[in-house]
DNA sequence: TAGTGGTCTAGACCACATC
DNA sequence: ATGTGGTCTAGACCACTAC
């Protein structure tokens, strides 16, 4: 009854086993389950594979781990959920459509104060604000307000936009050491209506993202769906 | 310079070590890096220590790994956020607020389609239905509409959820073994207005998540947050 | 087919927190 | 004080795949 697919590898075995024993409530929450040395008397295995298998579910939340006082199972596993920051050519086109995108502004203009506090800039920095619609076979499919800042990412006033896709040019070029990232709800304003093709007032998921290099805040971006889009993450 | 808080560990070093040089551009984007048997050379460790730190980094999404070809720095790097799903009680007290909940509706009640697809579970099998709304300070924070399946959860017929918090009863009683988790937006209906006493059409974030066990599907939910709520993730 | 990463082992030492 | 996990090492074998 227990029998799955195999994990390939011993590690993975085990925590799939444990994990297993945790599912089925032969470990309840709260009990302390046997040391790694006697885990790996178990399974058969070095005690460094058991380490890695009980790091692994404690990392997923599953296991709270403590020198001397041992492994137990969580009481409330507050678990986590990854998800990969997309890309949108990529998500357009795993979508089977085609991507474009039209940069709708341009500006090198003095940054405003609530993008300055988030990036941890001066007030009125010099940066460059663009606005891009992203599209999915012509439909509007993202719509994307972005402020840049030249100081974290020399060389940027002289990339073409219109050719480059802000966010792929910035990542390729200039990788991030730190980020933020939100999600929101907003309703739709008058120019986001209009960008994405639809009705003032609708529900947009709004992910709103910040990074930084050595150099500072590289850029932050303000993203709005397309009405109904859904995104999804992986417990 | 390139001085920070060290990293406690040689792995942690490594792996600081590495991205540096990456976000410094010393390695570009596409570059292969030296092997794990020449960075163990350099850094005077085991290979086994200098692997640790590379995974960490590949997890990260910062690195391209493969046998024979090596390791290279990832061209368009779609990296990992990670985000704790919430308990609600716990997002409200680490606010200073004073957490209460209210069950407003519970019936058992025939699995309607979309549930039960989204369940992968019979249409019409008989499941509980709770609608709950959670209070900071007795303001509303969040709506909960959730389905709990009985055969994945025996015993969950008996709970008296106006005592118990239903997600932290499940979560502490069944823990599962896989989950799907989406975000979106929606207009608020009359309802949704109603409990979260604000006006029919505002944008609320919406966190639909479905849990599995062994036994099927444990539970569906739909949280539908107040408006302004923002979730932040740490990538 | 040979070079690379993936994984495992046996052993060791250490840090930490509880007993 | 002592038992537990955290980490590292040196060595080994293997799986994959680019060459």
């Amino acid at each position: 009854m227990t029998d799955r697919l195999l994990p390939s590898s011993k590690a993975l075995t085990i925590a799939t086993e444990v994990r297993r024993r945790i599912v089925d409530r032969e470990w309840r929450q709260g009990d302390r389950i046997p040391d790694e040395a006697a885990l790996a008397v178990e399974f058969g295995v070095a005690r460094a594979t058991v380490n890695k298998a009980l790091q692994l579910l404690a990392d997923e939340g599953l296991l709270d781990r403590k020198r001397r006082a041992g492994t137990h199972v969580t009481i409330n596993p507050a678990r986590k959920a990854t998800f990969t920051i997309p890309i949108v050519r990529e998500q357009i086109e795993a979508a089977g459509m085609v991507y474009s995108h039209r940069v709708v502004a341009q500006k090198i203009r003095p940054a405003p104060a609530e993008i300055a506090a988030r990036m941890g800039e001066p007030e009125g920095a010099a940066m460059i604000h663009l606005r891009t619609v992203h599209f999915g076979d012509a439909k509007p499919f993202q719509l994307e307000d972005r402020w840049i800042n030249p100081r974290a990412a020399p060389g940027v006033e002289a990339v073409d936009f219109q050719r480059n896709n802000p966010n792929e040019w910035l990542v390729r070029n200039y990788p991030w050491l730190r980020g933020q990232l939100a999600f929101s709800a907003e309703n739709a304003d008058a120019r986001d209506a209009r960008l994405l093709e639809t009705r003032q007032g609708t529900a947009l998921l709004i992910l709103q993202r910040t990074t930084w290099n050595d150099l500072g805040a590289i850029t932050s971006v303000r993203l709005a769906f397309h009405p109904g889009y859904c995104m999804v993450a992986i417990p």
